[in-house]
DNA sequence: CTGCCTTTCTGTATCGGTATAGCGGCGGTC
DNA sequence: GACCGCCGCTATACCGATACAGAAAGGCAG
């Protein structure tokens, strides 16, 4: 049993196949009475309407936007900062009539998504410029729109102002009147290498929090010490590093993530310290997490329905055939909770 | 400038189209020297390689599949069940070399996702069997596969064994000496007609849930009170019922989820009892949550994970060519944490 | 009754590929 | 020296639709 096309539904009936698909698309090209027909015969014979790839190829639009990950799709789900991110995207994209995909990076199928999923435009979030993936999808001169992550040549980006974000934070144990202060980072140091003042990171989420906390420690001759690893996530190595620093304990904590100022407060409390008494603590994100933890965590707030709606602006201009535009650093705002006070009198 | 395609590298090189396809996508069928001209003259005049819809029409496969959810994506991310759900489905499609499209019901554009986007199978995640986008889907005699959500016709599903953890969960209350037992649920008595015994809904969730209560309840003689919406997520009618209850409190509450469970938490402190000595308190799911409040919940845990992959595999399996295949109920295990205890001594 | 405009439908070209059969040339076998 | 098989490439026919330019039929003004 062969496969029902317009042809078949245009046999049955006995009209021309354009007819046919007039009776699907454009239903002001044929009068009531015929369409009727049509739509019974397709009805009868099981027809589903146009067939989608052969659509995508004629109309050149296939109403589908990729999103590219740095990390696997799971882990993307894993972390509140981008779900919170696909959220708003996704949201977005809907409203405008796409279907978001989330294209991994598995590289042995015949398929490769960045490659061979057939696209309108692509979000590229904190991927690496150099990555495999993005090259694809620079190569197909799609629409793109780059979220976090290092710069891109020649593609629109969103970004946070993590450098101010991360000042405001400093700035606010600094104005506590601390001067003994942490940074915990990921991303940095992977291989060991003595650290630069201020240390370099290729992660630009770290990059941009290392600039910020930095511009305010040193305005105040302020010399953090630095508890880091290569990965950029919270991970075993980092638990054991935060774990050493708190056997000569700072007076507070920057951390360039919630979920590391989490580990943070674990690790205070298996010290014995308190928070904020003997420690403050300050994260960044504000996830859900951040003001459910005891105590609730002073942490500077960035607004992912806001990231997510800039990207998809950014990308929808240029579905529209908008030239890209940049799209300056998303605001950030410290939230101080219950996490940070002033050091302890000594 | 027209767009470059297989025949302006073929007519570059003097080369047959064909060629250069094989060049692509079967180098094995041209000399090693040739396939090199033709890839150098395709990176010369920017040919990214073959274009995804063409290669979708002509192999008839586009390496997406598409999930339909019953609410909005922003609402999807919202919901800790249907993200835990997204994670393990996209993580087991990603290793099959699919991408996972996020398909919106938004009906109002030129492309309709359920009807419009090239997919080669989709997952139908809680959805009504009669809404418009399972329709369409059903149409084009897609691979399906459905989790929770009510039955459809002649397509696989995947559903959790809602009726033996909500039996199990009835039981630990009943064994622990509970008579006065409320249920709280969603999804029933929308319009306030007077409840069924046990009530009825169309929420394929809560039906299951219900079923397995009043199964236990029953057989030991109990009668619950029942406070329910017809909301399927926790609103301000179902809060306010939930304070109604309190005002003269049983000393056990089933809800139908953790988010339930936590708003009876939280009007439980305002009613001034305490959780769980003038109140216990059983959940549903096991979100992450659960085990963060205050007290942490006992709850019945669903095993995201499992579910994620039984989908995955039963769609993997017909997009090799097998029939669809019903998938066992999957098990659900009964936490028992801090918020039940025995009824204080009346 | 003619000419012109609509309405309604059809024919053909095209979208950008891939499958498949076939063709010339070359080395090798008997 | 005729025959065979293989290698490397090409020609042709699709895949399933849509765009666009007509063409037949009917309506209306002059």
């Amino acid at each position: 049993m062969a496969r029902v096309t317009l042809q078949t539904i245009a046999d049955e009936v006995g009209v021309s196949r354009m007819t046919v698909s007039n009776a699907f698309s454009r239903p002001d090209q044929l009068s009531g009475e015929l369409r009727a027909r049509v739509l019974a015969a397709a009805e009868r014979l099981g027809y589903a309407g146009p067939d989608a790839a052969a659509r995508a190829l004629t109309r050149g639009r296939t109403g589908v936007v990729g999103m590219l990950l740095e990390t696997s799709p799971f882990d993307a789900f894993v972390d509140e900062v981008s779900v919170g991110f696909m959220r708003a995207a996704a949201a977005g994209l809907a409203d405008a009539g796409y279907s978001l995909a989330l294209l991994h990076s598995n590289r042995s199928g015949d398929i490769v998504p960045t490659r061979d999923v057939a696209m309108d435009g692509a979000i590229v979030y904190s991927c690496a410029p150099q990555s495999e993936g993005v090259g694809d999808l620079l190569r197909r001169r799609l629409p793109i729109v780059r979220v976090e992550g290092l710069p891109i040549e020649g593609v629109a980006s969103v970004a946070l102002d993590d450098e101010g974000g991360a000042r405001a934070a400093a700035q606010h144990l600094l104005d506590l009147g601390h001067r003994d202060i942490a940074i915990v980072a990921g991303g940095i140091d992977a291989d060991g290498r003595p650290l630069h003042d201020p240390p370099a990171s290729d992660y630009s989420v770290t990059r941009g929090r290392l600039a910020g906390w930095y511009a305010a420690l040193q305005a105040a001759d302020v010399v953090p010490r630095i508890v880091a690893t290569g990965a950029t996530s919270v991970d075993d190595a980092l638990r054991a590093r935060i774990r050493e620093l708190l056997a000569a304990p700072p007076t507070a904590v920057l951390c360039w993530s919630d979920l590391a100022a989490v580990e943070v407060l674990e690790a205070a409390r298996e010290a014995g310290l308190s928070v904020p008494a003997d420690l403050s603590v300050v994260g960044f994100d504000d996830v859900p997490l951040a003001s459910r933890v005891t105590p609730p965590l002073t942490t500077v707030r960035q607004d992912l329905d806001a990231k997510g709606d800039a990207a998809v602006r950014a990308l929808l201009s240029m579905l529209d055939g908008g030239a890209p535009e940049a799209v300056p650093p998303l605001a950030t705002t410290l939230v101080v909770r219950e996490s940070t006070a002033p050091p302890r009198a000594s």
